[in-house]
Order: structure tokens, then C-alpha cells, then sequence
DNA sequence: GGTACCACTTTCCTAAAGGATATCGGTATA
DNA sequence: TATACCGATATCCTTTAGGAAAGTGGTACC
């Protein structure tokens, strides 16, 4: 159940910078795929099946193709999304979450669980003065 | 189970966008809350108790006391860690990670866990060339 | 008086993220 | 021939994040 063993975040306290990096990586590498204003977006998009580009620049107002574009690249060089290209005309253009794209669903959960918590917290204050 | 529930996230394929919005908001909070290139450097290091303002610096290479100064306010706003003054001389400050902070853990936890197998898929895949 | 420490703040700068707008090559349709 | 659609690129610009370096106010130590 711990995902980061106690014993080994050592760091802080006796400067032992390496263990510390090695046990962070992860966490930011995770932060990374998540980061960009559009990506969760798409990614939630990408959820209910497979999407035509201008298809999910519709559904997600503001995108522009060029963030659209970029963010998919992403998504694809990770392995979170998957290109179809299909030769008709004008050409086709499908995107799909891969399966392993679906892994970040209990992440995003905990994300969406944490966040929801948050957010009453923040309200409830806010209400009370 | 179900922290996004899947028939009320109909946003994408049916254009209720404000559903949709909703649905996305606690999942941006979470995130917000830990981006930033050194808070969760800084959350990990509070962990391990109180610290003053020099000792987090130093305990962080690279950290700036701009920076870091920055980062502890916003946790400190989002009241994920507390600040204590001490009247001595030189002035002693200490700061401290709340209990909420500390509820930060399960979701910190699953970054770790995706983000290691991911880590671990990025390494097999170069190996394989 | 000079220096040093703490906990910052201020100023200036660079780099990266992101947005607006225009354009491209191809095909279809009027 | 003109227009429109698809799936993008390219160019230019603004905004935000972040870093380097110096300064501040207070106290203590020599």
C-alpha cells in the first residue's frame, strides 16, 4: 500500500539528493502527461470513443487546431492516444485512447476525488466568511 | 467507486459543455495544487516535520528564496501547510504541513504508482530500441 | 563600526506556454 | 472558377513561469 516507502525519502533531512530525485521522477513524470490546458480535456473526450480531429476541436471550445495538434502528438509520442489515418476525401482522421491511455483512469479518479474534496473545503469557507 | 460518473460526463458527444466543465474543475484543482516545479519537492520534504525557511533551501538545491517563498504562500493559502513565527532573535519561522496537506498522500501515491510503471514501459520500450 | 545571519522582497531578465490569424494541399460541390 | 471542408502548419505575438542577483530590516557577535 505505500506507494513511496517512508524509509527510503530520506533526502530531506540527510541530504541525500539521489534517493530523493528517484523517488520524485515518477511523480512528475506522471504530472508531466497530465500538465497542458487541453490534455485533460482531450483525454475526457477521448473517453467516449473514437474522434475526428475537427470533431474534438468542436466539442472543446477555445481549442485551437494548433494546441490541438500539439497536445495529440503528446498523447500519441506517450502512447495515450492513437492515430488512424483513413484514405478517403477529404482524408479521415480518427483518434482513440489507447488501453493504455484507459490506465489513468484511477489517477485521474484520485485527482477528481481530491479535487472535489478541495473545492467543498474552499466553498464552505468562502460561505462562512 | 466511480469518482467521475461516466453517464453524467456526456459533455463531449453531446455538447453540454457547462456538465462537462463541472466534471473538469476538481480534477484541475488537484492539479494546480501540485504544479509548479518545486511544491512537491517542498510538500515531500515537509513530510518529515517542521522546517524553517533556510532549511528547506538548503535541503533543495537550486531553490531560490523567491521561489520558495512563492510556493510556501500557496500552500500556505490553500492551507496545506501552516507557518509559524517565533518571537526570537533572529526571527524563527517554521512551516509545517497541515493534516489537510497531509491528506494529499493516496493521490501523491497513484502519481507515483502510474508514473514508475510508466517510467518502466519508457525503459523496455528504448531498450528494445 | 563592520560583518553575518535570518526570512524574506524587489528588480530585471529569459524561456516556455499558449493564442490569433493565415495558410497549405487535397477533394468535392455548385 | 469559386467556395467549402478536412487536417493540419506556420508565423507572429502575449502571457506566465521561473531564475539571478541585489537589497531590506532586524539582531547579534566581534
Amino acid at each position: 500500500m505505500e506507494a513511496i516507502e517512508h524509509d527510503k525519502r530520506k533526502c530531506p533531512t540527510h541530504l541525500s539528493t539521489g534517493e530523493c530525485t528517484k523517488q520524485l521522477l515518477p511523480v512528475k513524470d506522471a504530472l508531466d502527461i497530465l500538465s497542458g490546458k487541453w490534455k485533460l480535456q482531450i483525454i475526457l473526450s477521448l473517453t467516449f470513443g473514437k474522434k475526428r480531429f475537427k470533431q474534438i476541436q468542436r466539442e472543446i471550445p477555445g481549442l485551437t487546431p494548433k494546441m490541438l495538434s500539439k497536445e495529440l502528438k503528446e498523447l500519441e509520442v506517450n502512447e495515450l492516444a492513437s492515430r488512424h489515418v483513413y484514405d478517403t476525401a477529404p482524408v479521415t482522421v480518427e483518434y482513440e485512447l489507447t488501453a493504455y491511455g484507459r490506465t489513468l483512469r484511477p489517477l485521474i479518479d484520485e485527482l477528481h476525488k481530491w479535487g472535489s474534496r478541495h473545492r467543498k473545503r474552499i466553498i464552505a469557507k468562502s460561505g462562512r466568511g
